[in-house]
DNA sequence: ATAATATATATCCTATAAGCACATATGTCA
DNA sequence: TGACATATGTGCTTATAGGATATATATTAT
């Protein structure tokens, strides 16, 4: 057994961007809260690192998917809110189409190995 | 309508590597031949630049994963030839668990946005 | 003959995104 | 007042993709 190390298995891909729209679709939310609830979605191990996330952050604001206000109130730092515009939810959309396409591509690739094997 | 672009979808998940993998544990063939047919996957568009698939299987020799040999029998210009190494096999199956895992995410996701949508 | 095209492999340079460590600041509680 | 949880960010390095370009051989057309 050697030690197997996926080449190009380094820099996945992780969704983050899709993952921080649908999260901002249900409802409005900030860096660290996004941080602890986006490994749910199984696209990455563990914790999302923080630097990624508010740089995707700012990132889509940039783009004006998304905008953000400082919340002052309640306890603990300031937040910086973020909320999803109207393109941000087209892009979203769009990221859910290209989501369905490539189930569809690697439901055949599997299917297409499966077959091979039985050779 | 502006005109969006998908931030991050410049540099998209393409499984080139788990293509050639694929075609190779069928039967083997060299690059020229790998560039014609990959595309057949659907996770490119149009066909593979040159240079990208011949990379890969530079990096793909180097880690033991192929092997190749120059075949200079038959028309047209000599052939460098690749075939799959048991290594090979093994990473391709890994690749076909990490697709499983993928198309398992993908499918939650895209029906959490559809009860999010329903809302 | 020779020019154009198809076949075939390969290198170079740049842009983009991820990996990861580190820095900074505020509020809470013992 | 010191430790810890909360919260946001920056900087540097590396990996990979994009895309242009170079090179060589064999085949086909003129």
């Amino acid at each position: 057994m050697t030690s197997l190390v996926r080449p190009s298995m380094a820099k996945r891909e992780r969704y983050i961007q899709p993952s921080i729209l649908i999260m901002l679709y249900r409802t409005s939310s900030y860096g660290y809260e996004l941080i602890q609830n986006i490994q749910r979605f199984g696209f990455l191990e563990g914790q999302a690192p923080p630097g990624m996330i508010y740089r995707h952050l700012r990132q889509l604001e940039n783009d004006g998917l998304v905008l953000s206000e400082w919340e002052t109130e309640g306890s603990g730092p300031a937040r910086r809110v973020y909320r999803l515009t109207a393109e941000g939810k087209e892009m979203l959309d769009l990221w859910i189409e290209y989501m369905k396409k490539q189930v569809t591509n690697l439901t055949r690739f599997i299917e297409e190995y499966d077959q091979a094997r039985e050779r």
